[in-house]
DNA sequence: CCGTAATTTAATGCATACATTAATTAATGC
DNA sequence: GCATTAATTAATGTATGCATTAAATTACGG
């Protein structure tokens, strides 16, 4: 599962963990509508927490709040993946870059490798499901690694997003085996401090990344995932 | 004013507006802490609308809700510059590349240029307030042009966060003629398409923002603005 | 006199009731 | 029969009250 609904305190965080749980699994559909009374009901609760976790959940992006028109699951469309991958492209490459700067703790060194092997390992096991959750953790983590609260952040609700489609294409593309090279490869620049290698590479493999997924997504019309 | 409360329909985006342009300008004090029905009552309204603002407000980072600690106004330190700073100097230069590339529209380039033409008057007339507000509606318009909302939002919040700090150190910085100087090269760089000139030249802007800002807060002792 | 435990206090979390307002339906006139 | 307007419906916005729980205070024992 995707966001699978921690244990938390307040009922407006487990409304809030199961929603963003539910709609990246893609049990709440895309464009599908919902009432606050209808989504309180269905978590068995009032409304007023259900509230508080949708308010967060549309700033976030993952769904649109309109006063007499329901609450919508937004749909991913090309534009929304061509955007939220171009500030990937960006950001993504500058959190190598800090962390082949700043050096790469033994500690980080073996979280990113371990991410790296479950990916051989799913790969191996043609487990894609699996592959995608440990390349989303290799991805997280490097920019975890970084230190700056923000960029996490801001990187982790875009991934959010792409979930759905990510997971949507993952039989469409061919195995991942390049895709894995990058990352043993970014593992080493990191380490060996080389930022601009660094930088280089995440960057060009966020790049095809890009290209793959709105490629992949035009050719099967999958517009509005 | 910094988000001057605009006319809004429900309580709760006035909450939002008033409580945001209240941080902004400083009136209600970083580090201070108020209790939900305080703020209620100094908003005039229930606690519902003001924890929904509240929330809001908390996610985009400027206060921080501490259940039996009350809201407390975040103050900005160094590390938060240094933070927000870095994630601008990658995000900016990527707007004005894509504006370049993209091209500049006939109204986008009167759009800038009257904030240039405002932060030059702004500069002869001493008028450091008027130039400062010129110079951020530049930088966000200039975001804007690149059409991508995510973009637009996220830098957006963080000039909203820096914005005390900006103001704080605005008599203390020498005056900000040579910027200008940038901005209008920018735009020329923009308009002939030239992108990667224009994404060069507004990285080297945004880096000199940052060490200017960063020097200047060290120097004055002024940690957690 | 100090530290621990029980008690009190009060702020938040949540449910609920009510007010407001937009959408829908019905009604009226043309 | 159609269009415009009034009436109705229902969903959200907001206020409020209660329950919960953490902090503060007091009381008690060592």
């Amino acid at each position: 599962m995707a966001g699978s609904a921690r244990k938390t305190d307040t009922r407006t965080q487990q409304a809030y963990q199961t929603l963003k749980g539910l709609i990246m699994d893609n049990a709440l559909k895309p464009s599908a509508s919902y009432l606050e009374t209808e989504l309180a009901e269905m978590l068995g609760m009032s409304r007023t927490p259900v509230r508080e976790a949708t308010l967060q959940l549309e700033s976030e992006g993952f769904l649109s709040i309109r006063p007499r028109h329901g609450i919508t699951i937004l749909p991913i469309s090309i534009e929304d993946m061509q955007d939220i991958y171009d500030l990937l492209t960006e950001l993504e490459p500058y959190a190598a870059e800090k962390v082949a700067r700043d050096g790469l703790s033994e500690h980080g060194h073996t979280l990113l490798m371990s991410h790296v092997s479950a990916m051989d390992a799913a790969l191996q096991a043609n487990d894609l499901i699996a592959w995608a959750y440990a390349d989303e953790a290799f991805h997280m983590d490097l920019v975890r690694l970084a230190g700056n609260a923000r960029l996490s952040k801001i990187v982790s609700t875009f991934w959010g997003q792409v979930h759905r489609a990510r997971m949507a294409t993952l039989t469409l593309r061919p195995k991942p085996v390049r895709s894995n090279e990058d990352h043993r490869r970014l593992v080493s620049f990191v380490q060996s401090g080389d930022w601009q290698a660094a930088r280089n590479l995440h960057r060009e493999h966020r790049k095809n990344a890009k290209t793959m997924l709105v490629d992949l997504i035009t050719h099967h019309n999958l517009n509005h995932l």
